[in-house]
DNA sequence: CACAACCTTGCAACCGATTGCATTGTTGAA
DNA sequence: TTCAACAATGCAATCGGTTGCAAGGTTGTG
């Protein structure tokens, strides 16, 4: 059934069939709700194709999410934060009537993206984990507006992103080991992710401001590591480099960090104390359970999604932190 | 620019065009491969949009995810299942030329699915976990046939699914446990599911006929705990009940178990044996390693994008089952 | 050479909504 | 009573591709 039917149905033209379910001001209140009242009973729904066309919109979302596929396109260890996230932007983007296409980096080419908005598939793109995009990222925005980033905030960059304040989260968590008395602190994180780098400078500036010789070591995890980790870790205490406190920069790598430590009879955290980033919900319930950097994912899917409404309507829109706070919990020994 | 510019600019009619870049066998092939350099010369790409219009379809299957939130709203525990299954979907879908319409269940209506498919938003349908939807699928694939769903084989059921084979990977649980020694079993999972209830009516029936005297509880555990079982596990063996081998419907509740256990004072897999269900890409890398049920997300994700467009193209399509097997691991005690 | 058969291309209708403008009907003021 | 102003509705063009059918051009055969 069309709406050209539904107009026959209800003895009007279908313009003022299309004018009333669009609840325009043009139809009287009575007919509008006689048409929505046949439309219902007759069960017709109008055809998003054609509507998309006519109005040169989707009523869709791109989100593009990292997922990194090993050499045998085995599942990888993704973070669980990525999934968090998801369903916090979907729900976003529920009440504004949009739907989310779901996309993941990995076995796209890059011009993945170009391709897509090119082709008007989506009204606008949300992008989890810039990584090592951001230089494509940075040549896309300039000519594709409707962009948002999760992210780092970086030098001379083009286009918007949302994200916690790394430097500080890095910050808090030396602040922490510090005050609970670390001496030999380890870093676990990609250093070729842009906000793991952040996060990694607030820890390290803070370390040496404070304690200027605290032993400071790096435990470089790129993404293609399938065990999150975890190997690196073992390999690493069975080397004998001393450590008495570990910032991992997500709760994935912290957990497969414990577990790591647990296996080599390392104690946590009376042996080595450990925070991670990102405050998944399952950090309450590790054992122990984890201190961590909080990202409320509920704010972050706001922002991300006002933002890139916004720049589809042609608005200006900034770039911004969400709120970046410790919260403390049994893997650094407090209590 | 359109294709009538491009048709222009190419000194052809856009009819020409359109079959050049559809690859059509009635454009020779010397003007097709000068047409499509044209195209990329000039940056042309076709509206996604109008071609869906005309060609009625989309190129896109939806794809609904359980994601329970909390009463607060607040991200649920999910299993990591789900993600992995989700990013083998999208892969096997851009295989096929399709994009991925994600959208969770939970706070939508069920009546989204009929919402959805009657605006002609989505080509097919793919449901992850039918959970307590049973009837309503069943409703709804009466009328609509472009739905696969993932998950158990229930009797007189009009839609088809794919799935392991719960019943036997129960059985398998069973003998396995029953092999390492265990007298007090327990199992943990949500009754309401019918994929967890084949898992435990495999369980319990292989249990009552190996060793008829076993003592077999059960944790019943819904979706809507946040904390996946930790707390319910937590309370049943501080009530002092004997237990020395669990069977978690999922591996994200086994996990869960063994935190709540350890926290307990209890060991795994000494004092108590645990087996999970999913063989998800961290279980290998938990402390203790856990035995689990594989369910091999690649061959899945690929039998449920196959059946969906067997059903898209009108053809016919049979549940089916996939490989089912235990993968024994540290948490069990062998060796 | 004439004509059939075939290969390549173009014409124009069509998909199902939306929307600018014209038209009809109604109200109120002069 | 007449006509302007306005409210409600209809007409028809339009969005950008796809495709059935017609038309033009070429080749081959009798």
């Amino acid at each position: 059934m069309k709406m050209s039917d539904l107009a026959k149905i209800a003895g009007v033209s279908k313009s003022t069939v299309s004018r009333a379910l669009a609840n325009s001001e043009l139809v009287t209140e009575e007919t509008r709700t006689r048409i929505k009242a046949l439309a219902k009973e007759h069960g017709y729904r109008m055809d998003a194709r054609a509507r998309n066309f006519r109005k040169r919109e989707t009523l869709t979302i791109g989100v593009l999410v990292p997922m990194p596929s090993n050499s045998q396109g085995e599942p990888p260890a993704t973070n669980p934060f990525v999934l968090e996230m998801l369903g916090a932007l979907a729900d976003e983007l529920e009440k504004k009537g949009h739907e989310l296409l779901f996309a993941k980096h990995s076995n796209r080419d890059p011009s993945w993206l170009r391709e897509f908005v090119e082709t008007r598939s989506v009204d606008g793109v949300i992008i989890l984990g810039q990584n090592i995009y951001h230089d494509i990222l940075n040549e896309i925005a300039l000519d594709y507006p409707n962009l948002v980033v999760w992210g780092a905030r970086m030098p001379e960059q083009n286009y918007i992103t949302v994200g916690s304040d790394n430097y500080l989260g890095g910050k808090l968590v030396a602040e922490h080991l510090l005050q609970q008395g670390c001496k030999q602190l380890t870093f676990l994180g990609n250093t070729t992710c842009p906000e793991s780098m952040q996060r990694f400078a607030g820890f390290k500036d803070t370390v040496e401001t404070l304690v200027p010789d605290t032993e400071l070591n790096v435990i470089d995890c790129r993404e293609n590591h399938n065990d999150g980790g975890y190997r690196l870790v073992s390999e690493y205490v069975q080397a004998n480099k001393p450590m008495d406190g570990l910032f991992a920069a997500s709760d994935l790598l912290a957990n497969r960090a414990i577990q790591a430590l647990r296996s080599c009879q390392i104690k946590v955290p009376s042996d080595v104390r450990i925070v991670g980033y990102d405050n998944i919900s399952s950090s309450e319930f590790m054992t122990p359970a984890l201190t961590s950097i909080n990202q409320n994912c509920r704010i972050a899917a706001q922002k991300l999604v006002d933002k890139v409404f916004a720049r589809i309507n042609g608005k200006q829109a900034e770039s911004e932190l969400i709120p970046t706070a410790l919260i403390i919990r049994e893997s650094t020994g407090v209590n």
